[in-house]
RNA sequence: GGCAGGUUGCCCGAGCGGCCAAUGGGAACGGACUGUAAAUCCGUCGGUGUACACCUACGAAGGUUCGAAUCCUUCACCUGCCA
């Protein structure tokens, strides 16, 4: 395996670079050979999402550069939980968060490459962690925690007030173990995770001084927000989550067609592989012609192929031209308008008796939460039935509306759709 | 263990016996303008029927009262001070 010797100066251009420790001396040992490194991933959720994208990429960077990835499920670390500034978190049953670790796991593996000099190998902190007494825990690792300094830390101090726990307290210790315990079996030297965990990969890198008189390495990559500065991912199902099953390849093509103009370049960067080249005259092409969408457009194609493959990009796209085409629904064909509405998200009703109104089947496709919402967002003119706006709340559909003599196009606002299948 | 303060709708946060489904801000949703962008403006924002109504809600359970988010009792949890 070849060392590609720009890796370094590629993430840095990528913006991926937020934090770090001795740089030049980072550099130095990406340049020597492959850099055994790894990053972790904490079970607190069935799917990880967008945040851990940038982790996952990276770490692809990374290998194809020629290093070696050791990528961390947290199946010791994931029963903690990091402590976050808003509060205490819930624990969860042992069972579920082995579960987590399981399906963590399975998204991460077809990221990395699992042949060649530079293979990846996928490790659980639970291994070394469970077998672990207590008095060596306090006395191995304990023992180099200063207390005021982990006082001092901006999450703690955040916590200091409305309280924080002793388990929670202690997680930096459990994560820094981790990076000396893979230090020690494998010679890793470089961790990285987001620029929220840069407290913890400090820690880790301290503690592998102290114990070991070694120097190693941490970068931590920018958190990713939004133009305003706000948390990226809050979609209608919670989280961008890269579980097909927990948010369909469709939404997920969507939000990133959705994206700020002012964040095309930085999501181009960090989220996809292209070059500098072609991202940046891509940049220059849409900073001239905005309203062409192409930075959004080649964005959410990119990245939803690295995610769920080309097959289900191109469905996405499929089901996003048929719905956004602006003409008239009557006019596509039954089979694209049937693909478009299953990829939106469609329901089926029997076509026994009579239809059921808008207001039910605003409710029914999850449109709206509730009857009174799916009667309020008719009095505002917000909802469409094939394209055209509903004004009266009482409306029910008739055989006449059914496209193809099957489907119904509801519509809640500008992008929100979904398909009713009548059989 | 003692004393003091706190627990309000998705989040923050007012309310401190009736006019409270509960002020305000944020988030979210819809409309207008647009490019499935941003900003801005307007509207909505517990549930059921929608007119007035009813149900469920202000940590939990009881109680006082014609009437309680608001007062009392007990319990749970959180914070601070003292042991």
């Amino acid at each position: 395996m070849r060392i590609d010797p720009t890796l370094l100066d590629d993430l840095e251009w990528r913006g991926l670079v937020a934090h770090s420790t001795d740089l030049d001396a980072l550099r130095d040992a990406l340049g020597q050979g492959s850099v055994k490194f790894y990053v972790g991933f904490d079970p607190t959720a069935p799917s990880l999402h967008m945040g851990h994208l940038v982790q996952i990429l990276t770490a692809r960077r990374l290998q194809e550069a020629g290093h070696t990835p050791y990528a961390l499920v947290g199946g010791a670390t994931g029963m903690i939980g990091d402590p976050k500034e808003a509060g205490e978190r819930i624990m969860n049953a042992a069972e579920t968060v082995q579960e987590w670790v399981g399906r963590v796991r399975g998204q991460i593996e077809p990221f990395l490459s699992f042949e060649g000099d530079n293979a990846a190998t996928m490790v659980n902190n639970l291994d070394w962690t469970a077998p672990m007494s207590t008095i060596d825990f306090l006395r191995d690792i304990g023992k180099h925690f200063p207390v005021n300094r982990m006082l001092a830390r901006d999450v703690v101090k955040s916590r200091l007030e409305s309280g924080i726990s002793y388990t929670e307290f202690s997680y930096v210790l459990l994560q820094s173990m981790d990076y000396l315990e893979l230090h020690r079996q494998h010679g890793v030297t470089l961790q990285f995770g987001g620029s929220d965990q840069w407290g913890n990969l400090t820690a880790g890198v301290e503690l592998i001084r102290r114990t070991e008189s070694a120097k190693v390495h941490a970068i931590a990559t920018p958190l990713m927000t939004r133009a305003d500065g706000t948390k990226y991912g809050k979609t209608d199902g919670g989280a961008l989550w890269l579980d097909p099953e927990m948010l369909s390849p469709y939404a997920f093509h969507q939000f990133w067609l959705n994206a700020e103009d002012v964040k095309i370049g930085e999501l181009l960067r960090v989220f996809t592989f292209l070059s500098h080249e072609e991202i940046e005259a891509l940049e220059a092409r849409h900073a001239e012609r905005p309203f062409l969408r192409e930075g959004q457009k080649v964005l959410a194609d990119e990245v939803t192929t690295l995610v769920h493959g080309a097959d289900e990009t191109e469905q996405a796209k499929a089901a996003a031209a048929a719905l956004f085409g602006g003409g008239e629904l009557s006019g596509l064909a039954g089979a694209t308008l049937g693909a478009a509405l299953r990829e939106a998200g469609a329901i089926e009703v029997s076509s026994g008796a009579e239809l059921p109104s808008v207001v039910d089947l605003l409710v029914e496709t999850g449109l709206a939460r509730s009857r009174g919402e799916a009667r309020r967002t008719i009095t505002e003119g917000g909802a469409y039935l094939n394209n055209h706006r509903v004004e009266d709340p009482e409306q029910v559909p008739t055989a006449d509306d059914l496209l193809g003599g099957t489907w119904l196009v509801l519509r809640r606002g500008k992008k929100n759709f979904a398909g009713v299948e009548v059989r």
